[in-house]
DNA sequence: CAGTGGTCTAGACCACGTA
DNA sequence: ACGTGGTCTAGACCACTGT
């Protein structure tokens, strides 16, 4: 129902349309058409207010890109931009005393750890280090993680763990030695970090990220509601 | 009834509720027993899972602070922090040439400026500037300013003005002079600037802000579903 | 197969703005 | 007084998962 509401909802436009006349424009009973409003005004197509009506957002040009989890070169190329992504490094390792902390491993415990780099027009943007907390049979290769562009979604369609949640840090510091290095700028140089705890949809730990942007040129873009 | 449901299921907890079993024990139908776990797994309290059931999401500690518009004291004087803020200078001004263009005014109207630095212990974390196109018998003092510590509410309680939708941008750069010294850092120094345009619920852009973070010390944390 | 959540019907009453 | 969205009742069928 949802998807012929947009539609719809997209045509006539402007205006206005209540639930009683979505009711019977569709033939179908009120709950479905308030879930399908619900929705809408979820994602911000629309904003209700009670006794008043439903009344559409004006010129949302361009849906934000929001804070897709691990998709972000898959999102860049499909905005037109020349964006690709080559692996660092993949292996398993054994983590830091501090990764140990942040995931609660035992010491000895082993972690499958890839480093991508991303890149933008051939130019470096984002250093991200994945560490993930991952069965043994689970280690693709090089080649593998380019063709995907995230590990996320072969993590989903190998092993059916679904990343659902992300805590995420972002601040801003300087580059050190390594993350210059890579990004082709110089040591100190201000970057944009972003640091994620990766959770499955019962919550279980399952991972870090450290993503390391480049700080010019490069802008973090999202959208709150509320 | 979303509520009830909140506590009974933090009682009972780990184990798994069923809709039917909330139907009997609540005595109500299934609609609001449906609507209530929509919430929570919106939430991220539980998450839901078709013809498995419905299952608690362990150990969620503490509510991540989000994404909150314009209310960083208040959220971090909560968590027990001594957090304060201090208004550097407010009045009505001209935009520049840029903000005119962000905001689509035209050149002669004026913006209400309030520039506001917010201290944790004393030592300044975010220097704050924002500028809204609003009406000019809204001209908040600054002994008023402090003591709401966030525009925003002044503008809910005394204009009936809801900012409903933020789009950020943030990004990592070096302090120039005005933003080190007031930041007390030093001049090129990491910072992170979070920009955001400041919608209404009908979408109408009506401010633009921007908030200068010192990089060390502060980490900018919020979680993202899905 | 029985049980789950996802979707739907066809009603009902309420709180709240607008006129 | 009327129309709006918010909430609720009491049913129904379906797709899917586990046994």
């Amino acid at each position: 129902m949802i998807e012929e509401l947009q539609t719809a909802d997209g045509e006539n436009g402007r205006p206005f349309s209540t639930e009683q006349e979505l009711v019977q424009r569709f033939h179908v009973s009120r709950a479905p058409v308030r879930q399908a409003l619900k929705e809408l005004a979820d994602e911000g197509y629309v904003y209700r207010e009670r006794a008043k009506g439903t009344f559409p957002v004006q010129e949302l040009p361009v849906r934000p890109p929001g804070l897709e989890l691990g998709g972000l070169v898959g999102f860049l190329r499909d905005q037109g931009l020349d964006c690709t992504s080559k692996i660092v490094d993949t292996d398993r390792v054994l983590p830091t005393e501090n990764l140990c902390a942040i995931l609660g491993l035992k010491p000895g415990d082993h972690v499958l750890k890839i480093s991508r780099l991303i890149l933008l027009a051939e130019k470096p943007l984002v250093w991200a280090q994945s560490y993930l907390s991952v069965s043994e049979d689970f280690q693709p290769n090089k080649r593998e993680l380019e063709r995907v562009d995230s590990v996320f979604l072969l993590l989903g369609s190998e092993q059916g763990i679904v990343i659902s949640r992300g805590d995420h840090q972002i601040y801003a510091s300087g580059a050190n030695r390594e993350e210059a290095e890579l990004l082709g700028i110089k040591n100190g140089d201000p970057v944009l970090v972003i640091e994620t705890k990766l959770y499955t949809r019962n919550n279980r730990l399952i991972g870090w990220r450290r993503a390391v942007h480049r700080a010019d040129e490069y802008k973090f873009s999202f959208t709150a509601n509320r």
